[in-house]
RNA sequence: GACCCCGUCGUCUAGCCAGGUCUAGGACACAGGGUUUUCAUCCCUGCAACACGGGUUCAAAUCCCGUCGGGGUCACCA
């Protein structure tokens, strides 16, 4: 008898990608509602890597999956790098495994194997759209089988599905009924000696004791073919929830497809991957907090929440049916308030990483002028990149002049005048602070008779490069008396240029 | 095409399981107004949905059936 490590009814989770690409934001929220399920009901969760496909895995994938999980902080108790008690977590791993368990079967008769050529299957059903295999491995007779083997033929070998209906029971969905004569025998072990996805899930969630499994419900027709392989096997059946489908705002799918389309219309592909909202400049905690509320909800009008109170409230039954488009609008708002409400040393922190997958000026600050940066830009900004960007006047001298706001606000009246006025009385200032610019451009306007946006953005244009920023008096303190003189001179220059 | 799932504001959703308290609530977006030196924030107001058709019932967004619509799956991919 197995031990069941930490007691018997734990609850285990686990998230389970094959390393093909980036980790999909749709994966993602797989992920974090396992993830969520393991934490709120005190059990484990285990990172398992399915890399049973030769042809398509590789070792960068799994190493950038990794990377996703970590930076939004799904931390996972048993799996790569971690170890535990159930391993190798790697499937291309645990061949002997599915080698041994392909072979009972065959013993017991449950299983057979099947030298057609996936050519010749695929030529089957290219003649026939409702082709379903017929069991033509199952028709050899012995001597067959051996003159096959003896010539070193490659075969598979096919799980025999029962002759009964079988029902899922899905905590999401209810019960679901499929007719056996919808299912085929399907493959367990390939030519390669590898196992399909079918077998190595059912029997890793076997052998990690895995209880709950949340996946997508593209898995629902998998669903009948682990349940009968279980009871072929005489092992329990995990509980499952097959989640709704994450849509983009075509209601399509939302895959990465979408980023070659967009590029082939000549838009800027989307954000689909977790990656891609990492350099789009969101938060870990704005993503996850997001993504859950795409299927789940706690009940009441709550929406922002820590993740500590996701864990407190999340419950499985409290996940709903429909398919949920993917609004990246409500996501920049979410990400602006997390930003905004952000403690200065979390934001500090997620600043300061950003620069690791982006490249802007930013990252040649100085602790005390990130500071500054933060004081204005906390407050203002939906992202990352927007923070990057319109403060990147800060950290560069290579001022992109706005033609725009160059026409508008530096070559009209009194855009020239306001300039070299004020470059005087801002360079007499016995000290640099907010408030003494703030009064000198305060007493200039009562002076001049001029409003506030006359002179205000005039030398937000000649410092700035635009005509979007914080106040000016803090943005001038920011910039330092030097680089504020120097490129109101810069601007005087431009504007008498013709 | 076959099988399966789903169907509340433009979007995410609450309400549905245990019918009445729903002239359907919240959030994002949008529109208008206020604050303001630009932008953003912030505050106020507004717009806006039970897919359709039948039942059951005193009463249906809530239960049943059908239609339509959307989606998923039909691999030696996961």
């Amino acid at each position: 008898m197995r031990h069941i490590s930490g007691g018997c009814n734990m609850v285990v989770t686990r998230f389970a990608p094959s390393p093909t690409g980036y980790l999909h934001i749709g994966g993602a929220r797989t992920a974090l509602f396992s993830w969520l399920l393991a934490k709120q009901q005190k059990g484990r969760f285990i990172l398992r890597i399915e890399d049973t496909d030769q042809a398509r895995s590789t070792e960068e994938s799994t190493q950038k999956i990794l990377q996703d999980m970590k930076w939004l902080g799904l931390d996972w108790q048993e799996g790569p790098e971690v170890g535990g008690p159930n391993g190798p977590y790697f499937q291309s791993q645990r061949l002997e495994i599915y080698r041994q368990w392909a072979q009972k079967l065959m013993a017991m008769g449950r299983a057979y194997k099947c030298f057609a050529t996936p050519e010749e299957m695929a030529a089957e059903r290219a003649k026939d759209k409702g082709f379903k295999y017929d069991r033509r491995g199952l028709k050899l007779t012995p001597e067959q089988i051996a003159a096959y083997e003896a010539e070193g033929r490659p075969c598979v070998i096919r799980f025999k599905m029962p002759d009964k209906d079988i029902t899922v029971h899905d905590m999401i969905l209810g019960d679901v009924t499929l007719k056996t004569s919808e299912l085929e025998d399907f493959v367990i072990l390939k030519s390669d000696g590898f196992p399909t996805y079918h077998f190595a899930v059912v029997l890793d969630d076997y052998y990690m004791q895995v209880t709950h499994v949340l996946r997508g419900q593209e898995h629902l027709m998998n669903t009948p073919k682990h349940i009968a392989l279980q009871e072929a096997m005489g092992v329990p059946h995990p509980a499952y929830a097959h989640l709704p489908v994450i849509f983009n705002m075509e209601g399509g799918k939302m895959s990465k497809r979408d980023k070659e389309k967009a590029i082939k219309a000549g838009k800027t592909p989307p954000e689909i991957d977790v990656f891609d909202f990492r350099i789009g400049g969101y938060m870990p905690e704005a993503i996850l907090n997001f993504i859950a509320l795409l299927g789940w909800s706690p009940g009441n009008d709550l929406e922002l929440m820590p993740i500590s109170q996701m864990i407190e409230m999340f419950s499985v039954e409290r996940i709903g049916k429909t398919n949920a488009r993917f609004d990246r609008e409500k996501l920049r708002s979410f990400n602006m308030q997390y930003i905004k409400n952000a403690p200065r040393d979390r934001l500090r922190e997620v600043v300061k990483q950003f620069p690791e997958v982006t490249d802007y000026p930013m990252k040649n600050a100085d602790n005390a002028m990130l500071e500054k940066m933060l004081d204005l830009y906390q407050p203002r900004s939906r992202t990352l990149v927007e923070m990057a960007e319109n403060s990147r006047f800060f950290f560069t001298d290579e001022i992109h002049y706005d033609t725009k706001a160059v026409e508008k606000f530096l070559k009209k009246e009194p855009g020239e005048q306001v300039l070299t006025d004020l470059k005087d009385r801002l360079a007499a200032l016995p000290e640099w602070q907010p408030h003494a610019i703030e009064k000198t451009i305060e007493d200039y306007c009562t002076e001049k008779q001029l409003g506030m946006g006359k002179v205000a953005q005039p030398i937000r244009v000649a410092v700035t490069g635009s005509s979007v920023s914080p106040s000016v008096h803090e943005t001038l303190e920011v910039l330092g008396r030097k680089k504020t003189l120097s490129r109101l001179d810069n601007a005087i220059s431009l504007i008498r240029q013709n």
